[in-house]
Formats: structure tokens, C-alpha cells, sequence
DNA sequence: ACTGGCACTCGCTACAGTCGAGTGCCAGAG
DNA sequence: CTCTGGCACTCGACTGTAGCGAGTGCCAGT
């Protein structure tokens, strides 16, 4: 219960030194690095108590103290605190997304340099449709049957799908459609669509009907529905960093899991009022993660959250860190985005 | 010199029996697995003069043979006979592939079909933009500065990326523009536009050559030259499969090159008019890649080949059959491409 | 409440010995 | 000339033992 100051000081000891070496630390090796100001004989009074409450175990008997989870999440929770970040490092980011020429681009910069930063997988989710607004519709005519539906979103994202039309509809046709779902649509939020579109097919003029009613399936199903979230992924190679003594021994699950993008989406995409997210080993519910930490937050222009960005490693990471780089990598993209 | 037939059986058998088992093959072994009608002595014999002309070598003074590059590659050249699919197999690529509904959607389906049914890592190129011609171009006003140019290639890839206009440009000029550039460039191979696009400049009324220019220069620069290839990756944690023995390892080097898309696209890229292609182990140009294998094939519809596609894994894989895989899947994606 | 001391645990490393798979070579048979 | 059986040899993998040392828990003393 009562855990006193010095036993805190103790534990964020272990843990800095645990994420510095990689290895068991013992009470001895402890007093040498940190000015405790006591014996290893008392540290180890105080290991001890740390062990039974559940903050650090003992890989074996005689080796030395590994946090566990929960040690973990005291210590992104009370002991650390936020390392600025080097004024190298915001140069870095801020060249790095400078030269951003699109949406697709800033996405791609964004996973980049968050891997690179943290030295581990980032995920970067592109802005969600279903929080973007529509810009704009274009119908452009492929065949007489066909037509190529583009949708671009406030966000700068764009989305396309061939529309396969029942019947030929003439060219003045296709003026007329794309002229309809632009005035009933630009403006509003694609998660607001579905009863707009259905009033679009009310309508229409006879003629234009069973085209606008392909044309709405299309919009609904694929743009709304389907494809919605995209994501990029970046850093994979620092998975293999810590030789494998991170994540069990084994990278199959970790890499099972970060090819599914329902899995990502959920790492990232649940996007909260809260402005940042750890998730520490056992709390993720994704199975396979559990020997991962998390960490995310989400993005967006302004005060507005368009999507979620973050961040996986071994639960042995740097948190302080991995947090200050997140959260600062993610307010410059938000204000890249506020600038469109 | 002289590997008479016999010697060759015994290549064969090496490889077919390493692949399968993943452990170096005796002599004694092989004899009891193959009908080769002789004795175990003699094999040996045969064995000591495939090592002697780098077919295969010894881990370990005490070990069996195991087959070098050049082993498996006279084993691909001349001793292994295609392995045609089962009749799932084709019916699991003609089902995943039917629902495709879209370009992004084929190769997305496409890639993750290969890396599942190889159970290796799958990389496709998206149809290269160079090997397109151009279909449509739209261009959609933002504000009075700023157009979103939209390409739609034949191939039924869609590009599009925001202009930036030196000036405002009127509504009515940017349904000029649009008139001419479509007039100009529709039909042309992209590799072959910037001549066309210096053409446009030219031709342009005063008024609008200034915003002609931005839109050539973004056309030219982005399109053409930079991102221009796109490629999808699946099945990297099918690397795990072999337990660390593949690779010599470590991961790392083949994860770090699986991120470069440049990289990617030496891998598979190069299509030329051969079929397929097969680069083991050393063959690689990418040393990063000096311990894995790629079978790499192009597509596209009928003869004509928009891009390439392939699969990476051990050096120790089952060549028959990943050959065989990696054809049929180019084929029936190449029909369907076709179709539209 | 802290400290020094001490006995104890246990993983790691080194070393020796054994086992066995696999080889190379050779003499003899076909 | 080719193949075979036999035999001695090599060397990695595995086993068991022993010593080392980091680290702990506990206790008596300040």
C-alpha cells in the first residue's frame, strides 16, 4: 500500500535502468547510478515490498528486478516526467513535414519520421472520412456505363470507385447528376450522408433515377461503409531491434497483428476526447500485442480530431519520450492541416 | 564437369529433402527417401563431387549436405518440373479475386492472395503510370488559387494531387484548361508526355500560360517522375516462419529493405519481356537481400505488362510451387485487367 | 529506520565424456 | 570402370559436474 517517496525513487530507478540496459538490475548496481542517499540493504527492503504488491518480478532467484506491466504504468503514470524535446529534434520534424506536398505525402512523411524519431513501428491513420466533410464531388464519364465517382474530403484525402451504371447515360446526363449530389452533398459529414443520399434518389427526375441510385449504393457502400479508414505503417525493421528478447522471442504475432488493419484501427483509431493514450503490455486487447505498449493519440486541425496516430514497441520502451514525440509530432501535423 | 543423370537425381533429391525437412541430408537418409537403386556409398561419391562443383556443402564437417545458390539454381534451371496448381488452389484465386471492385481493390486482394498462398511476402506494383495511358484528367477548383488534378490512367489507377496556382484563375479558364490539357494529352503514354506538356505551355493563350506552366511543371514532377510507382506489400510475417534458421538469423537486413519502396521496385519492377524471373540468394543485387530469394513476374492485360509482381522468402523455398503460384496469379489478374 | 554482515540460491560458464550421424577412403565384386 | 560394403575418423550435440558470482533475504546491531 503505502508506498513512500523513496520507494517510487526506487522503482522509476529500475525502470530507467532496465530501459537503459536492457538487463535485470540488482540493489547494488542501483545505488551506484542514482544518489539514493542509502545502502543496497535497505533498496532491497524496499525491492522487496515493490515485488509483493506487484511492480517488479524477479526473472529468476538470483538475478536482479524487471518492472512488470503494472510497474510500468506507475511509472508513466506518477514518476515520469515529459523529456522536451531537443531542439534538434523539432528542427527535424518541422523539415521533415515542410516539404509535404499532399495529403498522401504528410502521411507518408508523418509514419517516417515517427518511426525514425522513436526508433520504433508507427502508425499513422489518414484523416477519417467519417469526420471529414465533402468538398467535392466529381463524376468523370469513362464509357457510357461507366463513370469514375472522385470524392475529395475538407481533409485534403480522396477517394475514387469506378461506378458500374445500369443503363448508358448520356454526357447532359452526367452534368446533371454531378450537379445534384455536389448541391446536396458538399458540406456535409459522410457519416451523415445516409439520409441525404436517400433524399437524392427521391428527387431526382424519373429519368436520372435508377443512375442515381446506383450512383448513391456506390457512395454509401464503398466510400462510407467499406474502404473509410486507411492507415500507413512504418519501422517494422525496429521490431528487431532488441534481438528478440523483447515481445517473448518471437516478432510472428506482433507482425500477424500490425498486418490487419481492423487491428490497427483499433490500436490507433479510437480516437477520445483524451489527448493521449499508453497502453501497456496485458492492457492491450488485441492478444497478440501483449507483449507491446502502445502509444496514441489523435490528430487534427485545430481542436478537431480527423484521426489517430501512435507509436508500438516493447513495453520495455522509453515512455517518456515515445510520449513527447507523439504528441509532438502530432500537434505539427495537426497545424499542417489547419494551414489547408 | 560431367554431372551425369544420376548426380543430378541426387541434386534434386538434396533439395526437395532440405526444403522440405530443414536440416542438412545425409547420404544415408537420402537412399531411404528416393528410389535412386544404389547405396548409400555411392551417393556419397556423387555428393563429393556436387560439392566440389559448388552445388552443395557441409555446415559442419559432421552434418549433411545442404544445397549453396548455385545448387538451387541449376535445381530451378533444369531439375525441377512445374507443379501445376491444385484445383483449390485456382478456385481460391479465381473466388478472392472475382470481387474486386476497383484497382486499389485488385491489388490489394492480389498481393494478399499471393503472400497467403506462397506463405511468403507477397510485393505487387500498382500498374506503372509510365506504362499507362492517360484516360481523363480533371481538375477540380478548391479556392480561386488552388486545383486538385485529378489523372485517371487506362489501367484504371487514379492519381491525384493539389496545384498550387501562381495567381487566381477564374472558373471559366479552369474549364479551359481542362479542355486543353484533356484535348492534348488523353491517349499518350505518360513516359511519353513531356514533350506534349511543353507543347501545351506553348500553345496556351497568354493569359492562361502562367497557370498552364504550374499545372505541366506538377504534372511533369509529380506524376511522372516521383511518386509515380506505387506498391503493395503482405505475408512479412510469413519471415517468422522458418524460426530464425532462414536468413541467417536476423530479419532485420530483409525488413529494412522491405521498406524501401525503392527497393521494392528494383526487386520487381524490372519487368522484362522474359516471363518470370528467379533471383536466388547472391543473385540479388540488394546485399540486404543476400540471404532471401525472389520470384518476380509482370502483368497485364493480353501481352502488354503495366507492372510487376513477386515473392520474396528463404533461399531454401519451394521454388515448383511458388513459380507456379506466383504465374497463375499474374495470369488471372492480367484477365482481369483485361476486362475493362 | 537504516546498515553491515552472512548464508543461501541459482543461473551461467567451462570442461570432460559420450553418442551418433555422417563422411572419406579403400579393397573387392560385378 | 562402376558400384558396394566396411571401417576408421571427425565433430557437433548433448549430458553431467563443478566453480563462480551476482543477487537476494534475514538478522542483529546502531
Amino acid at each position: 500500500m503505502g508506498l513512500d517517496d523513496r520507494k517510487l525513487a526506487v522503482l522509476r530507478a529500475i525502470v530507467e535502468d532496465y530501459v537503459a540496459t536492457q538487463e535485470p538490475v540488482g540493489s547494488k548496481a542501483l545505488v551506484e547510478r542514482h544518489q539514493l542517499g542509502v545502502s543496497p540493504a535497505t533498496v532491497r527492503n524496499d525491492m522487496a515490498v515493490l515485488e509483493e504488491e506487484g511492480y517488479i518480478r524477479q526473472p529468476h532467484t538470483s538475478a536482479g528486478r524487471v518492472p512488470t506491466d503494472r510497474g510500468y504504468r506507475l511509472f508513466v503514470d506518477r514518476l515520469s516526467r515529459v523529456k522536451p524535446l531537443s531542439p534538434a529534434e523539432r528542427r527535424a520534424i518541422e523539415r521533415f513535414l515542410a516539404g509535404a506536398v499532399d495529403l498522401d505525402d504528410v502521411v507518408h512523411r508523418t509514419v517516417r519520421l515517427l518511426a525514425q524519431l522513436t526508433r520504433q513501428v508507427a502508425v499513422v491513420q489518414y484523416p477519417s472520412l467519417a469526420r471529414s466533410r465533402v468538398r467535392h464531388l466529381e463524376l468523370v464519364p469513362i464509357s457510357t456505363t461507366r463513370l469514375m465517382l472522385v470524392m475529395i474530403a475538407d481533409t485534403g484525402r480522396v477517394e475514387q470507385r469506378l461506378v458500374e451504371l445500369p443503363a448508358p447515360v448520356p454526357a447532359d446526363d452526367v452534368i446533371d447528376l454531378r450537379r445534384l449530389v455536389n448541391e446536396k452533398l458538399v458540406g456535409s459529414r459522410l457519416s451523415d450522408t445516409p439520409p441525404l443520399v436517400q433524399a437524392l434518389i427521391d428527387e431526382s427526375v424519373p429519368h436520372l433515377r435508377p443512375a442515381m441510385t446506383t450512383l448513391s449504393t456506390v457512395l454509401l457502400e464503398t466510400l462510407v461503409e467499406r474502404h473509410e479508414e486507411r492507415i500507413a505503417l512504418a519501422g517494422t525493421a525496429n521490431l528487431t531491434r532488441g534481438g528478440l528478447l523483447d515481445f517473448h522471442g518471437s516478432l510472428r504475432p506482433i507482425l500477424e497483428a500490425l498486418e490487419e488493419e481492423v487491428v490497427l484501427l483499433k490500436l490507433i483509431g479510437e480516437v477520445e476526447p483524451s489527448t493521449l493514450r499508453v497502453r501497456i503490455g496485458d492492457e492491450n486487447e488485441i492478444d497478440n500485442l501483449r507483449a507491446a505498449s502502445v502509444v496514441s493519440t489523435g490528430y487534427g486541425p485545430g481542436a478537431t480530431i480527423v484521426g489517430g496516430m501512435g507509436v508500438l514497441g516493447p513495453t520495455r520502451m522509453d515512455y517518456p519520450g515515445t510520449i513527447a514525440t507523439v504528441r509532438a509530432v502530432a500537434r505539427y501535423v495537426g497545424e499542417l492541416l489547419a494551414q489547408n
